[in-house]
DNA sequence: GCCGTTTTCGGCCCGACTGTTTTCAGTCG
């Protein structure tokens, strides 16, 4: 039983218990025990079998660690299956509906019968539903556009594919009148890898046309809601994107809010509470008098805490080590002095050496790594022995002639299925360092993927694991390993693990940098380039690595190169 | 159902917009 599938055991129980009114903090109760767990780096199985007490994170008490004992050991959870006695299970999936919660699914289903979106499809056609309180024709079109929506909601865009989005939308709102200034707000600003919809925030004086302006965007396709200060559209794309036009005098507060998480805010708002103080959108209030609200950093000022860089605001113990002045200087993208992660046209990269090494001069690094494919990756035309003792040689002539860059010789070296490393040690022992990771093979069990790796990290020849997960972002899960444990023997043999910051991949994740620095093992950010434009594919690392509280001290090639061969070396 | 600088009970973040309502409930973020 994965975290997933237990986080989605206690959504569904909120979700019932929503619809049945009960206690709403209980039902929240469940929905924060759901995001603790989905969002736990570590199986549940694994912190029981080692005797963890669950009770001690965050939001799970005595009663929620025994239903999560309960989940893993018998794979049910009776209080659920008690509850969808008393309330249809498929009710659940009617609250994803956008324009229906708790009160309407209620009444749908005890006045009309409706258990399930083909059932909504169907009152809707029928007058019935008109005689129900609170829904009237607006509603009831409304509901027909959220059941077409509801197989899209569940889609989130690439942070990478917002960015393009956010950038001709920023430019269009450029031109508002009165503009003060316009933000990304939301889990865009937190650097999240994906993004479900946009929050923009704009500060301006009064009499601005931000708002018309807004509607008016070239590529809005709906309007969802328009209001003084607030609106909300679809894009032709899919995209929904939420504007807030607030004063400048709440710009910091309104900055702090839209920018969440929500589990952030509520983690603040309650601090401002104890202090006797009350925060919302337009600033920080004592009494009716604004103490803060113009800079993010007077409204943590007010509520106690010194800033906190927004890629930290997810309730992640953020707000406990701001008190206890423990947050983490955040590695920058200027921390990085090369990239150990590209592919040339040897393999199935683009650019010469050559040329590569021009274009990471430029960025300013003082070293890159050509880490094209071996043998066994034969799709993407890997180096045969011969071929990388030639592009050895050639690293040697480039580097011989380069001033200011240094040339590493690497390679992106396959972890065969039995474990073992694609080319003999007698040519992997010529190289600076390899880069090594599974291409193939991607389907076997937990337990021998993960020998697999431990095995291929016996070989001292491994010096990092690229992309540990084999993630592809919306298109492949991750492959079934047990990765603390790999983690866990990475550090023990001195290997470093790869942050591949390719948009595609963010392998490692947030949460599993947060993993590596928890254990002690070096992260490695490269940027698996396979064009010269695609070194600058690193800051989506950098995003991810802040997401999980890296300093610059915990990653690889934040280094000189004098170091880095050190901290290689096993 | 959780939690504790208001500590084992009594709180639990806060406001905008919509639609259907004649003053507000429901939903959303």
């Amino acid at each position: 039983m994965h975290n997933r599938e237990i986080a989605a055991l206690f959504d569904r129980m909120a979700d019932l218990l929503d619809i049945e009114q009960a206690n709403p903090f209980r039902v929240r109760a469940y929905r924060n025990a759901a995001r603790t767990v989905g969002g736990h780096a570590k199986p549940m199985s694994e912190l029981l079998a080692r005797g963890d007490d669950l009770s001690r994170l965050p939001g799970i008490g005595k009663d929620l660690a025994a239903k999560i004992a309960e989940i893993v050991e018998t794979g049910r959870l009776r209080a659920l299956e008690e509850l969808e006695q008393r309330v249809p299970a498929a009710l659940s999936e009617l609250m994803h509906i956008d324009g229906l919660g708790p009160k309407r699914v209620r009444s749908l289903y005890h006045a009309l019968g409706v258990r399930s979106p083909a059932d909504l499809s169907a009152a809707l056609e029928g007058d019935r539903i008109r005689s129900l309180p609170g829904f009237g024709a607006r509603t009831v079109e409304k509901l027909r556009h959220g059941i077409e929506m509801l197989a899209a909601s569940e889609k989130r865009t690439r942070l990478v594919d917002a960015e393009q989005i956010a950038a001709d939308l920023l430019e269009w709102m450029r031109g508002s009148r009165g503009l003060k200034s316009i933000e990304v707000a939301g889990s865009f600003r937190r650097r999240c890898e994906t993004v479900g919809d946009l929050d923009l925030l704009v500060s301006a004086a009064r009499g601005s046309d931000a708002m018309d302006r807004f509607v008016r965007y070239r590529e809005v396709d709906q309007v969802l809601a328009q209001g003084k200060t607030r609106a909300t559209v679809r894009l032709r794309s899919g995209m929904q994107i939420d504007l807030r036009v607030v004063p400048q005098a709440s710009h910091g507060a309104a900055l702090h809010y839209f920018t969440g998480s929500r589990e952030h805010n509520i983690a603040v708002r309650t601090l401002a509470v104890r202090k006797k103080l009350k925060l919302n959108e337009y600033g920080v209030f004592r009494g009716d008098t604004r103490i803060a609200g113009r800079t993010e950093a007077d409204v943590f000022a007010a509520a106690g805490l010194p800033f906190i860089a927004p890629e930290l605001r997810e309730n992640r113990g953020e707000v406990e080590a701001a008190l206890a002045g423990r947050l983490p200087r955040l590695i920058e993208l200027d921390d990085i002095r090369g990239d150990l992660h590209c592919h040339s046209s040897a393999s199935d990269g683009h650019p010469s050496i050559a040329q590569l090494a021009q274009a990471a001069l430029a960025l300013g690094y003082e070293y890159l790594a050509i880490t094209d494919h071996t043998r066994r990756a034969s799709v993407a035309h890997g180096l045969v022995r011969k071929r990388l003792e030639q592009q050895m040689r050639e690293i040697d002539r480039l580097n011989a002639k380069l001033d200011g860059i240094v040339i590493l010789k690497s390679a992106e070296v396959d972890i065969l299925e039995d474990g073992s490393l694609d080319l003999p040690d007698a040519v992997l022992r010529e190289l600076d360092f390899t880069v090594c990771a599974v291409h193939y093979g991607l389907g076997l069990p937990r337990e021998r993927q993960t020998e697999r790796i431990l095995r291929a990290m016996d070989n001292p020849l491994l010096n990092v694991l690229a992309h540990p997960t084999g993630r592809l972002i919306d298109v492949r899960r991750p492959y079934a390993i047990d990765l603390e444990r790999i983690m866990r023997a990475a550090r023990e043999r001195g290997c470093a693990i790869e942050l591949n910051a390719h948009p595609d991949r963010l392998d490692l994740n947030d949460v599993h940098c947060r993993l590596a620095k928890a254990i002690g093992v070096r992260v490695a950010i490269g940027s698996d380039a396979h064009a010269c434009d695609d070194l600058a594919l690193l800051r989506h690392g950098i995003d991810q690595a802040r997401r999980g509280w890296l300093e610059a001290k915990d990653v690889l090639n934040t280094r000189g190169l004098a170091t880095l061969r050190k901290l290689l070396r096993r």
